[in-house]
Formats: structure tokens, sequence, C-alpha cells
DNA sequence: TCTGGGGTCCTAGGACCC
DNA sequence: TCTGGGGTCCTAGGACCC
């Protein structure tokens, strides 16, 4: 069996463990740049306020309803994340950190009572980091993710367990095809072509038709959902074969120099996030471009990708070809809304392709590198950088309704009044 | 005026190799 | 009239996830 672990809401939650007065009460939470709304308590769900909603588009509906509005804070969600991951992991051998708010369990040869051990489960991350958390248990994945789903939407325990043919039966003839796990809307439209409405209808297609029309990976859904496991736990992450960092600007850029220290940022945490899994990068794109949204604006996006020499995950080497493309691909005139960085043809460290041509000291770099890490890691993040990324960026993000990161910075721990 | 930021996997088709 | 057989690598596009 496998348990699939989702916290409710979990980055309004984490903001109402430090602010418990918002319980029962509407609370959003923003995408960057304060752009979309990504997080809905239920409340907030209950008054209709989409998903993926532009939050310009609903400011006086959340002022007369009395919505608290949140900026992300990705260094708190990302602690109380670990937090709850931490608690988690004591309830089984083998752990899965799925997302930064779902985490699967194997159960197998666990002898447990299972409903017990939900609601354990859900007590104990209650009581360690006051995030409430829904708990799904099935014999594939997929059949776990599916529990998830009516742990929430129905369970008033915050738990659902489908152990046994029938019960299965039953939630799979009324969970709408979309709902499943790994059907996506092109799929769930697809299907419904074909009469196929619930993940009941869906099993019962024939396997080649499934396989011709949704590929391997739909098979695999297939599978899944008739209780025959197909995908395995990863108990590892794996190495990332692509790292991006972009950012929309706070405010429209419209010459390079801003664009450079936002280039040159960008490159400092592909560069950190390279180093903290052990690789290096052969290859660097950079891209750029205006608002696509503000159709009377002249438009331009364009990037180029740079073949470097020789893998790297020096900070000072990528900048260095990232503001060359930045140079090679900025054309004035523009009013510019975004800027990105992607890293790929990753390798392991240990394993990069030396060049007889080489002009670069690598081990010094490394050595830079290392001690930039460890200041940045006991003073925070930034505070030994490349004077090319600035300071007072005036391509900054919009975070006007930023809370404080609680959990991880002294200066802002929450201060209780008697 | 204001619309996020990451990732993965699979397949088909074309170019190329012997 | 007839024109082999077996591969690899790369890219673009399309689907999905949080």
């Amino acid at each position: 069996m496998f348990a699939l672990i989702d916290c409710n809401s979990f980055y309004v939650s984490c903001e109402r463990v430090f602010r418990p007065n918002l319980n029962n009460k509407p609370v959003i939470v923003l995408s960057n740049n304060d752009g979309c709304v990504i997080a809905r308590s239920n409340e907030a769900k209950e008054l209709g306020i989409k998903m993926g909603e532009p939050a310009f588009k609903i400011t006086d509906f959340l002022e007369k309803n009395n919505v608290t509005t949140f900026s992300s804070n990705y260094v708190l969600y990302g602690d109380m994340s670990h937090r709850v991951m931490n608690t988690l992991s004591q309830f089984a051998p083998e752990i899965e950190i799925y997302s930064i708010d779902e985490g699967f369990l194997n159960l197998t040869g666990m002898l447990v009572d299972l409903e017990d051990y939900a609601q354990r489960m859900r007590q104990t991350i209650c009581k360690n980091t006051g995030i409430p958390v829904s708990v799904g248990i099935g014999p594939t994945k997929v059949l776990a993710k599916t529990a998830n789903y009516y742990a929430k939407k129905v369970s008033e325990k915050g738990a659902f367990i489908l152990d046994t043919p029938d019960k299965i039966d039953e939630a799979l003839k009324i969970f709408e095809i979309g709902e499943v796990w790994g059907i996506g809307r092109q799929y769930a439209t697809m299907l419904s072509h074909h009469q196929v409405k619930t993940a009941w209808d869906f099993i019962q297609l024939p396997d080649e038709w499934v396989k011709k029309k949704m590929t391997i990976v739909g098979l695999r859904v297939k599978k899944e959902l008739e209780g025959v496991s197909c995908l395995p736990m990863e108990l590892i992450a794996p190495a990332k074969k692509a790292i991006c960092t972009s950012r929309s600007f706070g405010e429209f850029q419209t010459t390079i120099e801003p664009m450079k220290e936002a280039v040159a940022t960008f490159v400092s945490r592909c560069a950190y996030k390279l180093r903290r899994q052990h690789s290096c990068a052969k290859t660097i794109m950079v891209f750029i471009h205006t608002n696509g949204f503000n159709q009377s604006d002249p438009q331009y996006a364009k990037n180029i990708v740079i073949p470097l020499p020789v893998a790297t995950n020096s900070t000072i080497e990528l900048t260095r070809y990232a503001l060359i493309a930045l140079e090679a691909i900025f054309k004035a005139g523009y009013r510019y809304k975004k800027a990105g960085i992607l890293v790929t043809e990753i390798v392991p460290e240990t394993e990069v392709q030396q060049s007889l041509f080489d002009t670069v000291d690598r081990d010094k770099h490394a050595e830079i590198m290392k001690a930039m890490d460890t200041i940045n890691a006991r003073f925070g993040r930034e505070t030994l950088r490349l004077a090319v990324q600035g300071y007072n960026p005036r391509w900054k993000l919009r975070q006007e309704k930023l809370s404080q990161c609680y959990t991880t910075r002294w200066n802002e721990i929450i201060t209780v009044k008697i």
C-alpha cells in the first residue's frame, strides 16, 4: 500500500501557523510579482476565487470580502516543507518527497491499522508543524492520489483508504476522468469525445487503444487505476537535467543595465543550484521578452543558446557568457517584462570533459565558489556576490504583502506580546 | 497599470552511420 | 522490373505534474 500525504492549502497554511487569527477566514497567496492567485483557503474557494486568477482583476472583490492576501514567501514555505517531510519520514522506511507539499510513503509490509495510522500521521504533523494534511491510501500511487482527493473532498476525518476492490470500484465510478493524476486537460477532452467521463469508463478501454492515443504514459495510468503498480517509489531525487531561473520584473525595463543585474542574479542562482547537486552545465541559454498580454505594445522575444567550452558551475564563468548573450539579443525600443536563464547538458562535476585549450583555472574557481557558498550559507543569500549584480535592483519583484521569514531569520522571528 | 516559475517524459521524423 | 538491413542521435512538439 502507498500513502499520499498532501498539505491542505499549503502556502495559506504556512502563513496561518504564524497568524492564527486568520484561521476560518478567507486567505490567498499570490504568485511571484503578486501576479496570480496560487493558493486559497477553503473560505476563499467558497467565495469563488479561482486558481490562477490574475490578482489585479479581483482587487475590489478581495477588499469587499475581507480576503487576506499574501505575496509568495518561498523561504518560509521551503522551511515548513522540510519540517513536514521530517515528521512524515518517521512513519515509514520509504518516503518520496514528491513536491513541496506532497509525499508518498511506502506502507508495504507494515502491520498497522491504516485508519489509525493515517490519523496518527495527521495529528503528529499538526502538532510538530501546525500544518493540516490529508492522507490518501491505496494499492498504487495513482489510487493513493485518488484516495487523497476523497480525503480532501468528502471525508470529515481528512483521510481516505481505498483498500478493497469494492471500495475502489465505487470510487472510480464517480471519479471524473480529468481529476485522475496524469490525465490533464487535453486528454480529458479527447476522452470525453469517446464517452469516457469517469476513471471507471477509462479502465474499460482496451490497452492498445489507450497506448496508441496516450502513449505508454497513459497506459501506466490505466494499469495503476486497475491496481497494478507501475510507478515505483523514487527515494532519491535524481539530479536535475535542466535548471532554470527566471523572473518577471516589478517594472518594465527599457535599458540593458538593470537587465544585466537581473541576468547576473539569475545566473548566480542557477550556478548555486548546480553546485548544490554537484553538477556542471555545458550549455547556457538566456532569454528575454516583452509582455505578451499587452497587445498594443510592440512585442519582442528572443533566446540565445551558448555552448560552453568546458562544463562549469562557476558563477563567474557562467555570468561572463550570459552577459555576452544578453548583449547579443537585447534590442532597444521595447518594454521588457521578463528575463531568464536555463542551463542544460548537465553532467556530474566528477565527469567533466576537460579541454586541451582551457584558459580557466578551474581549481581556483572551485575554491572561490566554495568560499562564497560558505559565507552565504552563514550570512544569507547574496551576501557575497558579483559586483555586476548590483544593489537596489530596479527590476525587483513586486512583493507588497510579504510575510516574515519566521523560521529562518533571527531578526524576523515571531514576537509574542503579553 | 497589473497576468508565476519551475520541471519531466514520450514520440515522430529527419539526418546520419556502417 | 528489380533497389537491404540495422542502428544512433537530435530536435520539435505535445502531453503532463506541482
